[in-house]
DNA sequence: ATCCTCCGTGTAATCGATTCCACGAGGAGG
DNA sequence: CCTCCTCGTGGAATCGATTACACGGAGGAT
């Protein structure tokens, strides 16, 4: 049940396992004829590399480690697909762990991808950063945050900035005649769930409309909470005529919520959403979002990894989203915007 | 910055590596003092045991290998989700690889965690099996194929059973006065692109429909082969009454189709679709669907790997899938049907 | 012809754990 | 009191690669 190992291709080969190894990883100093032979005892007894004995000895594993918040929320899919991608093209693999919004998981995944000795970490932190993951961090762990991260942590962000997307959701909103507002908000100790919600309220602001805290509905990013506390909103004696919802786990919870009361989208509440997913175009009624590049981001976040792992500074980027108007919140749209996302970057 | 390792903890403990080692693994022959003082030098030192080097020595990686199809189809998302969350409990960590449909990747992903050594490998096979899969198979990795499976290889297998849903699909269908119906295949080289159209054909024999191939359309599991082929069933003289999609993104092509053309949805056309989302129940109309129980597809494929790992047999599992009768065929069901899954086990 | 450089190669150390084997102390049994 | 086990422990081999170092031979310069 041994599989074969470097001694066996050097028998083979009639050479030592040094010049096996040489050989094998492109050295120069190795003759033609030496090469030839070696690639030909590989070949012939079907010779793979073990990884594992490699990474001990070269200490690096040519693997990244992913911390998402939730895969199940096709913005982080997304995301997840895009990193594995990129890092793909520059030879790492990736293992994904998934936090789940919960803080405990999210230590035990840094915990095992750390003993695992990966390469590198990418984060999403699911709070306002445990004690296990500032060790890393400053324990020289390449690292680096995308989507959300912490404050006051030297590692490098790749982000997309939703403030002038939510500035025009909000224009749009106030055009179609809206003036109740309401927000249901992500964690606070998320940032992601305090940027939205102190966004909407700057682009409220502009146009004199207050955002009561009533209006402010504190969720978690999944779904369930959204449907909570849309019913919430639904109670008041001065219901809202627009909910905003943070993420679109959210939105999602909100749509049962005002399904489950017998109520229209958008004739008796309006809906928006942060985070386009494909399906918002066939929901009932089709869902106006902000859309954020999520593609770019996930390679942006692998490049900027690499480049710390190679000891490189690793920059910080920040990517505009932008809103996408469907009809959930009045007015049928005309068409779909088609504008492409414009890619500008920043170093904090 | 090279971190501490055992030999460190031996000698703020006073001991020898050896006992470090065997304090550390539970080990019975370690006098509690000496344990006593190797957990506390632990504890001081920060240290944790370098998986790497453990794996080299022990061989075995405690980790597993998912090669899927497509992580952005919401059922392979779950699928992965619940397969690490019951990997997890039983100690093992996962590793995913997304083939996208396409056998080179697969095969790549394959080949990559093969050379990690992992422990075992679950595979929803892309394609009929490349030689590098069933060398694998062949060679004795641990291996179990999870929703899609290749036939003629000694590899246990955990899928559903969608034939007797299928038949209540139809039966639904017919009962709503539908005669011409046609089915957007998924591709011929997995067993559940050939399963479902067979289903569907014996389920429509039984009603003494035909299906002409003109009613077959050949799709690959994506989105856009689900508006493509939905489109030239819209262009046939005579077109079906009912498109049923066998997967959860063709369904979502479709749908665009039938929209792009200023159609509805049943009215001018029903729709259904294999693979229950969270998503049909909001989209315009609902979707009718056949639910997979994917979580316990996830679990019961874990286990039977791990079994598999630890020398015994594990086993097969099939377990049936159900029909979710929402609007887009025609005539809105009163309710969501509640009716829990029930569990059946076979070995073939 | 002699010496010096490369060049290709092999031997052996190394990475950080686990584990086989040997050894000494102490207790039980004769 | 001697023998034999058992128990806790440490030394050293081992897993499968990479790589520093040494070495022999060929070729060029003087």
């Amino acid at each position: 049940m041994a599989s074969i190992g470097i001694k066996d291709v050097a028998a083979e080969a009639g050479v030592s396992v040094a010049t096996v190894s040489r050989a094998l990883n492109g050295h120069p100093s190795v003759s033609p004829a030496a090469r030839e032979r070696v690639l030909a005892a590989v070949e012939t007894l079907g010779y793979r590399p073990n990884a594992v004995a490699r990474s001990l000895r070269t200490d690096q594993t040519r693997t990244l480690g992913l911390v998402i918040s939730d895969v199940m929320n096709p913005y982080f899919t997304e995301l997840a697909r895009s990193v594995e991608e990129e890092a793909r093209a520059l030879g790492y693999s990736v293992i994904i762990g998934n936090a789940d919004e919960r803080p405990d998981l999210q230590d035990h995944h840094v915990t095992t991808l750390l003993d695992r000795r990966i390469d590198g970490l990418l984060v999403s932190p699911t709070d306002g950063g445990s004690p296990r993951m500032l060790d890393a961090a400053r324990a020289g762990t390449p690292m680096v945050f995308v989507d959300r991260w912490i404050p006051g942590v030297d590692v490098p962000v790749v982000r997309s900035d939703g403030r002038a997307a939510v500035r025009d959701l909000v224009a749009h909103l106030y055009g179609l005649g809206h003036r109740r507002l309401a927000i249901i908000a992500g964690p606070a100790a998320t940032t992601t769930g305090r940027e939205r919600v102190d966004a909407f309220r700057e682009a409220l602001g502009a146009y004199g409309l207050p955002l009561p805290d009533a209006y402010i509905g504190q969720g978690d990013f999944q779904a369930d909470s959204g449907r909570r506390v849309t019913e919430g909103f639904l109670d008041l004696p001065e219901p809202p005529e627009v909910v905003f919802a943070a993420d679109n786990l959210m939105a999602l919870g909100a749509l049962d919520a005002v399904r489950a009361r017998g109520l229209r989208v958008p004739e008796d509440i309006a809906l928006a959403a942060f985070d386009d997913i494909r399906w918002f175009v066939h929901t009932d009624p089709p869902v106006t979002a902000i859309a954020q590049p999520t593609g770019d981001l996930g390679r942006a976040a692998v490049r900027a990894l690499v480049d710390r792992i190679g000891g490189r500074p690793g920059e910080s980027v920040t990517l505009p989203a932008r809103l996408v108007v469907r009809r959930s919140c009045g007015e049928a749209a005309p068409q779909e915007t088609p504008s492409p996302s414009p890619v500008r970057r920043s170093t904090p």
